[in-house]
DNA sequence: TGCGTTTCTCAGGGAAATCACAGGTTGCCG
DNA sequence: CGGCAACCTGTGATTTCCCTGAGAAACGCA
């Protein structure tokens, strides 16, 4: 669906080998964000998911560092902790600003300090999440927010389709053939993550990694759980789009197939 | 979009991929505006989202920088604080005046300021919010400001319309199916807020962000108190246009889907 | 100033979502 | 074909999120 972009503009989506999504700059060249947070584990792994995607990635660990690599790193997106060491988060944002007056940025914030100082900061289109979080969430909404800034392609649509099956990324709606599917967040992230990667087994620890909340420390078979209440809703009495591979994971794919 | 533009007008306004209408000149370039304002914050929120409808902006801290801006910038409207250091709010009037005539003026004043000035003052076309304002007001009247001063758009445009529900941005009239429905200031905006973005889920955060003023310190559980206001005089009795989307936001769509 | 309207806080109720647990089922291997 | 591991799914406890009534405070208008 995506990769079918026409002809006559440049192609700003690209369809990997395995068949995932990406997106692109316009000029072709991948897409840059800076990350930064003064946990090391955090920008580890948000670096390690967002190169994951295809993306240029490059992290700091303060204010200074931050202002400074935004400098000559000319991110198209910034994911910015609003606890920093050296100095407070809105310091940074307004630096930052000054630097690249238009690049959208993502907030990370503690989920107690939510009310705190959270106040304004999606007003400008701008978006955040809460600590902890789940890299796919961080995904999307980097991915909504380049999407919007029209540093990527401005036909890089919201919809996921796979055969009959369609997620829209903006309304949260999911339908198939048609019919109106109500799914709960979970569901919802889960069917996302497979969605983006049709075709292509994902293993009961990757989809806890990239689904589920980096603090999450329980049972391995939620994985499970939630593919059967993907399967009641998606492929109950249908041809079945989601399938197991024993011993190595889930994968999505047209019916027809 | 902008090559099936009617004969007669160049076209103003093109739908951005979400859905969201944007205004634009008559030569399809975007529409700039000036703010001016010494506190910093205020600037900044305002840059940002004015920004995020896609217009192009300038900002200044006295009337000095507004007038020096104003000159070389050509703004098609202009936000500017009756309150700054350098000089009375009248004298930047003046000479805004002298360097561009026509150009609509939106004033921001405190809210014990003497009212029946500024009266005098938006006579001619010009308009005002008091501070602290919200996003969506300040968006609001520029909208109509420019649409007024013809540097963009045609008048239609003032009318929201989603499925059998219109709400009129000039009269302040909102109706579903023909029945005529009063409400109170803030649940009109925030119908506003929800009608300009249809079938996009917003979040708690970015209503209160956009809807309420930007020094509004209190619960957000004023999102959910009005958007049941809402529920009860617009969804009352019929098929409801307002969803929650449980751990995500809110959004509006035609009933009929 | 007084009264109706509007805005907002607070708190209880209730529904939905998440997840642990455990027993049942399926597929794979020897 | 038996046994084991991997997987599926029903049940229900717990938590989270949302809705809304009641009333206090602020506002606006006469």
């Amino acid at each position: 669906m995506l990769s079918a972009a026409p002809a006559k503009v440049s192609a700003m989506t690209t369809t990997s080998p395995q068949g995932r999504t990406e997106l692109l700059r316009p000029d072709g060249s991948p897409v840059r964000v800076l990350v930064v947070d003064d946990e090391l584990s955090i920008t580890e792994l948000l670096s390690m998911a967002l190169r994951y995607e295809g993306w240029q990635i490059r992290s700091a660990g303060d204010g200074t560092g931050a202002v400074q690599t935004a400098r000559e790193f000319r991110p198209d997106a910034v994911v910015l902790d609003m606890m920093l060491p050296d100095m407070d988060g809105l310091t940074v944002l307004g630096r930052l600003r000054r630097e690249l007056p238009d690049v959208p940025v993502l907030f990370l914030t503690a989920k107690d300090a939510v009310e705190d100082r959270i106040a304004g900061l999606t007003a400008g289109g701008d978006d955040y999440v809460t600590k902890p979080f789940s890299l796919e969430e961080v995904v999307a909404r980097l991915r909504g927010l380049i999407r919007r800034s029209g540093a990527a392609d401005r036909r890089s649509e919201s919809v996921l389709v796979v055969g009959d099956l369609t997620l829209d990324e903006d309304s949260h709606e999911v339908s198939r053939g048609g019919d109106n599917i109500h799914l709960t967040a979970t569901e919802f992230e889960l069917l996302r993550f497979l969605m983006r990667n049709p075709r292509r087994v994902l293993s009961k620890a990757q989809i806890l990694d990239r689904v589920w909340s980096y603090d999450f420390g329980g049972q391995a078979n939620v994985v499970e759980l939630y593919i059967s209440y993907l399967r009641r809703k998606i492929d109950a009495g249908r041809e079945p789009m989601i399938h197991t591979r024993r011993g190595a994971g889930y994968l999505i794919k047209p019916a027809t197939s």
